[in-house]
Formats: C-alpha cells, sequence, structure tokens
DNA sequence: CTGAACCTTAAAGTATACTATAAGCTGTAT
DNA sequence: ATACAGCTTATAGTATACTTTAAGGTTCAG
C-alpha cells in the first residue's frame, strides 16, 4: 500500500501522514526501490487509533503517549488509567469554565434584552465600566 | 500616561497593547515629541473592556466587532444581542461537544478499570479496533 | 513518448494570541 | 557623564495541527 491508498483508506491526508510519521505517531514505513513509503494494515489501524484519539478529545502529544505507554508489549493499564484521569479532569475543567461563560453571556445578553436603552446597552456598559472605577 | 503607566494600570503587557493597536482594537494613540505612546482613562476603559470580554471566551477578532458595533453612536442592541447569541450557540456546542467527550473517556476508563486484562487493555484495544475490521 | 497521476523533500503559510529579540533613541538620577 | 529605565520599530519565535508550495523524480495508460 503506498501513501495515497493509505490516504484513501483512512480518510487521512497524505501530507498528514507524512506529518504525522514526522512527530512520530506512525512508524517509518519500509521503501520501495524508489524510495516510495509502502504500509501495511498495521499502519492504517494506528492511523484510525489516531483518528479515534483525536475525536475523543486527545491531542497529538497526548496520543503519542499513549502510544508509547501501549505500544509492542502489555498496555499497562494502571498508566492508562491515571492518562485517562488527568485527561477527564483537562475536559471537566474546561466544561466548567465555558458553563461560566455561558452564565455571564446569557446574563449579559438578557440584561440588554430588559434594559430598551438603546443608547447605553447594558451588554457593552457592564463589559466597560465593571473594573476601572473611572477615576 | 506613557505605555508602560497604563500597562501597569490594567495588568496588560506593553507589547500587548501595542498588538492591539496593530489590530485596531485600541486607536491609535496620539504621540509626544518624542514620538512616545500618550494614553488617556479612555485608552485604559477600553482595554479593560478587552479584557473583560476575553474573560467571557470572545476572540479578539469577535471583541473588534463588538467594538466596531457599539463605538462612539448608540450601541446598536439589535446587533449585540444577536452577536450574543451567535457566541452563547459556539458556547453551547462547544460544551456538548465535550461533554460527548467526557462520556467516552469515562466509558473506555470504566471498560480499563473492570477488565483486568492488562495484555489487552480495553481502553487501547477500542481505539485500536472499531474502525477498522482487521480485513 | 508524452502527459497525468503519484511519489519525494524541505520550507513556508494558516490561525490565534501573544512573547521575545534586536538595535537603537529618550529621559532621568547621580 | 554615564548608567539604567523606558520608549521606538520590525521581525521572529511559541504552541497546535495541519495545509500549501516549490521543485523535482516515478509509473503507467494511450
Ligand atoms: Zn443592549
Ligand atoms: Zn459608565
Ligand atoms: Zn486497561
Ligand atoms: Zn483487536
Amino acid at each position: 500500500m503506498k501513501i495515497g491508498q493509505l490516504a484513501r483508506k483512512t480518510g487521512a491526508e497524505r501530507q498528514t501522514i507524512r506529518y504525522y510519521e514526522s512527530l512520530r505517531l506512525l512508524d517509518e514505513p519500509r521503501r520501495n526501490s524508489s524510495g516510495y513509503r509502502v504500509y501495511d494494515d498495521d499502519a492504517a489501524r494506528r492511523l484510525m487509533f489516531i483518528k479515534r484519539a483525536k475525536s475523543i478529545g486527545l491531542t497529538l502529544s497526548e496520543i503519542r503517549t499513549l502510544i508509547e505507554i501501549s505500544v509492542g508489549k502489555a498496555n499497562r493499564c494502571e498508566e492508562i488509567r491515571s492518562f485517562a484521569e488527568d485527561k477527564l479532569r483537562d475536559v471537566r475543567e474546561k466544561i466548567s469554565h465555558l458553563q461560566t461563560i455561558e452564565k455571564a453571556l446569557s446574563d449579559l445578553k438578557g440584561l440588554c434584552e430588559s434594559s430598551g436603552d438603546d443608547l447605553h446597552c447594558p451588554f457593552i456598559e457592564t463589559l466597560l465600566d465593571d473594573c476601572i472605577k473611572e477615576n
């Protein structure tokens, strides 16, 4: 399988595959006599692993960590669980941060909706005034 | 007020202030005889506006939009409310995406915890296998 | 044999929001 | 006088995850 076939099979771009190789997310493939990359099904499996891992919010560097933990030998469940806990904590923090933002935004929007004063929109005024006490 | 004083007053870095100016988030200040930037309290207010707007999750380009909508004249509440609605939709989408990720991660972690098989960790196996049916 | 499709590399561009560096001018305190 | 803080500009670096470009070699159909 050359790079274009692998790309078609997995839905990744050729350049992305080379990029992942440069990040050591994919093993260096063997080369044919013309220097072209030649892949097997394990490479496709690895690439799909990366795609799925990305879809659950892992960064490429986290995915490399996961590959390093689990490649070849036994999967080191203890490390994997602690990895998952760290990531879950991150995700939950992000959610709660966004919920704070959501509340702030909808509060401001509510102020604007109930004010009726187009000259001093409380959405804008609140952002302008809350921090500096016009000294 | 020179740039250093404005920086101290608002907690922004001098370079950040110049950067915001280059993005037209801050008006070009007047210059003194040596070419130094000279600011007034309105500039400080504007800078704090940017800080607060960032704290509720707005990007610099969204903040520029908000400034363009509201600067000088009446605040155009209708546009502001539609802006807020767009942003709220974004934030809610992000939250729900993260909640999906949270569920996937904790499900995988649960699989690992209840398996006891360190040789084929279901966390890794699921990511490896779900997409390609080892053809 | 020519052109299209496919492969190679290295380097630069994209987006976001800064942060740092270089090289140099200004202002003030001692 | 001179050190030191503070100002100027333009340019490059950081992080993430690609995408694009340039310049060229390979393979195969017609
Ligand atoms: Zn309003
Ligand atoms: Zn006010
Ligand atoms: Zn496990
Ligand atoms: Zn399997």
